[in-house]
DNA sequence: ACATTTGTTAACCATTTGGTTAAACTATTT
DNA sequence: AAATAGTTTAACCAAATGGTTAACAAATGT
């Protein structure tokens, strides 16, 4: 039927429901409107994935196994804690420029279903902290960094990472910026959040 | 009717579905649910609230009400730019703490219709940054702290604050922490993330 | 060519949902 | 006490929603 065969109806499919989801999310989400944007009957979206419970869990971890190799990135790699820092920031923030939604959208699911933390938890591509956690733990002790404890540490990074994102409506409206601005100042924080966290820890 | 007159049934009602949007935002609420939780009739909702939509935004309303005078700590007391940081995150995270759902509703729903800041930043009590903005630039001038834009400085403290709430299930699932253990931390941040910051823009 | 599996649709269904109506009940006023 | 205004409820309604069915079309195997 398609022109282009590449574009297989599941995967049609996929992509609509990925952009409906993620901007409405789970409960705003209608099936009819998946349909109608992907082309499609309503029906078929049942032929292929048999409810709307499965159809979004397809689309969330397909979101969540993209953010997850960035995650390992911080955690797994053989850089130093410094690096790790500056690669972590510039890639996290460069990637979600091009995917503005995801951060929101997994942060908000998981809030809705905590429980679905642990599915993926017990997942093999789950980030894992523990080397991490090592390796702060030596720096502390060396005395290169200030005492901290690698989970806040953790939390910090994410943070500051994360949340322009996630905040971005709200700090839009204290700061009084147009998405241009805004979008500016989240292509400075690249390097400026990297320098921050450093700053932070360095003696 | 009520044996105890101060509690009314309009304010039964706000209390009720403040918990209920809350917990399952504007979508995700029912007003079956409300009704019933509150123990009256559904036709009673609309007799005090028109529709779900008002009812909703007098309960986001009441929410950010509650939240904006913690901004305005920040932004216009007199106190020195180290004394902000300090007292904003320690109150901060102690407000937050016993109103742990607060923050997602609040930035969820600002997603959800980003239009809605408009509304907000024409109302009176919200926050104005431009002492702040002042502040931070006179201080770098001075020399006392590092060179970095108030609207970077903000941000970044919003995002060390607000984050660990939002983003909890996510943290615990990465951090492998259980609630107990993930509260402590928020209790450890009352003052470590202060000192982060101080210690990140501080010369 | 024919049969069988796979993909797709229109029409339909049961339930849920926000909202309404008209009547009953309870204060308050006169 | 009668009238009036405010509060609460049971029953109802139309629209929306996730999901199903049965028939039809397109590939695929034999």
């Amino acid at each position: 039927m398609n022109k282009t065969k590449d574009i297989t109806t599941e995967t049609s499919i996929l992509n609509t429901a990925k952009r409906i989801f993620q901007y409405k999310g789970m409960m705003g989400a209608r099936m009819q409107e998946i349909a109608d944007e992907a082309g499609i009957n309503k029906a078929l979206l049942h032929y292929y994935f048999r409810s709307k419970e499965l159809l979004f869990e397809a689309v969330f971890n397909m979101a969540f196994s993209k953010l997850a190799p960035q995650l390992n990135e911080v955690m797994n790699t053989d850089a130093s804690i410094f690096e790790k820092i500056r690669n972590f920031s510039s890639n996290y923030i460069s990637f979600v420029l091009k995917h503005p939604y995801l951060p929101n959208f997994i942060i908000q699911e998981l809030n809705r279903n905590p429980e679905f933390v642990k599915k993926l938890v017990t997942e093999k591509h789950f980030p894992n902290i523990s080397k991490f956690k090592n390796q702060v733990h030596a720096k502390v002790t060396e005395g290169v960094i200030r005492p901290i404890k690698a989970e806040q540490l953790f939390i910090n990074i994410m943070a500051l990472n994360i949340f322009p994102f996630i905040g971005a409506p709200l700090l839009k409206g204290f700061l009084n910026a147009d998405d241009k601005t805004y979008e500016q100042l989240m292509e400075e924080r690249k390097t400026e959040v990297a320098e921050f966290i450093i700053n932070a820890i360095k003696i």
